[in-house]
DNA sequence: TCCGTTATGTAATCATCGATTACATTTGGC
DNA sequence: GCCAAATGTAATCGATGATTACATAACGGA
């Protein structure tokens, strides 16, 4: 709500709205960053009405309803990513299992509290999929992160298995399919714990983890 | 198209339809699988329009678009569980860890073929999720199934770990996420081959069951 | 400082969709 | 046969994405 500051020049006292909105393109993301975070339909028209602009202003910023969907997109990756990116900095470097790990862990427990955000970044239903070259390509740099940490883990023989690449799969699928039970309601209402599903999610990932990891001795 | 023969009393030759279609709900729901099949929109209006017939008679089936959306996810599931139980009537069954292999299989070899269908049984984003107490019902039993498979499996000793609850929920997470990676087009388009990515889905599976399961003597 | 070009917002309009209502026709039981 | 219920049609409404013509502000060069 504050640093909204409109550039009135002329400091016409009694003028509500100047005719030209301070930064409209950013105003219409936020509007349907949170129109979807509150669960609804997002339109184009209830983003200009949150605007408190006409119905035909977004489309001075967007060429039409996909191109603002990708900028939402774009916005809740770059948070989402943000976030990934503070986890990995601060996880042991020379434990890829241990990053790995921490990277599911961070994922989820972003997609549990942003539903609504991640279900647009990663389901492609809200703009025609690929019409974001930054989103695939920082989706891509996510993948290539995990890919890597498997490799590693192979590396310093801390897997069970050979071969990669079902393993990184596997591991995809089952953060992906974890955060999106959460979003299309397969989790029973789950306690009124908030922090339930959390706890869950990282003994999901304990599952998957001490499974593709080689046993130490003595276990 | 055959067997749709419209029950023409009076015989007047030149009437090319009669007044009453002969059994529109099931035509419009038959349509709106097909339309999800196609990949667009499912609207009333375009199931109405492939039978033939005008925009408003379809909510004399249906009271409203949720509705015909819960009858088109009814009969999704009916045919996606026939092909389970058939699956799963020849699985060895003494052998828990195998059913539960064959199981996800069938589970990913149908959601891979039949993605639309797949897409509106599982995601209640098309129409109000749990307004179908039959869906809801029938997906509880397909979870107790599995749940049943994993006890059966600790109870034999076939498992490394004792905890079920997070392998039941993983094992849920890693066939959905599969089955969502790929509607969602996380799946590059990963060669020409239409069976490579069940050969993956069966590698992935391998890999998560390999996983829990005990390690056999000598490996 | 003034003027004109460009950026940006408004107003009006269109087609589509879900949904409702009044009306028409067929069907089937009495 | 006849009448009520079932079923389809036509007309209509409000909301939406999208396009177009027009109005106004913003900005830079003369």
């Amino acid at each position: 709500m504050p640093a909204r500051e409109p550039p009135k020049r002329r400091s016409r006292a009694a003028e509500a709205r100047p005719y030209h909105h301070g930064d409209l393109r950013r105003v219409l993301i936020d509007a349907a960053l949170q129109l979807a975070a509150e669960g609804g339909e997002v339109s184009v028209r209830e983003a200009a009405r949150r605007a408190a602009v006409s119905p035909g202003a977004p489309f001075r910023h967007f060429p039409n309803r996909d191109a603002l969907m990708a900028a939402v997109a774009e916005e809740a990756q770059r948070r989402f990513r943000v976030e990934i990116d503070a986890v990995l900095t601060q996880a042991p470097a020379g434990d890829p299992l241990a990053r790995l790990r921490a990277f599911g862990l961070a994922y989820l427990r972003w997609a549990m509290r942003n539903p609504a955000h991640f279900e647009i970044i990663s389901t492609g239903r809200y703009f025609a999929h690929g019409s974001s070259p930054g989103l695939t390509r920082d989706n891509a740099e996510l993948i290539g992160l995990t890919e890597r940490m498997l490799r590693e883990a192979a590396a310093l023989g801390l897997l069970r298995q050979g071969e990669l690449k079902p393993i990184q799969i596997a591991a995809r699928a089952l953060v992906y399919g974890f955060a999106r039970m959460n979003l299309d309601g397969h989790f029973p209402r789950w306690g009124v714990e908030e922090g339930e599903i959390e706890t869950m999610a990282e003994a999901v990932i304990d599952v998957f983890i001490s499974g593709i990891a080689k046993p130490k001795r003595g276990s």
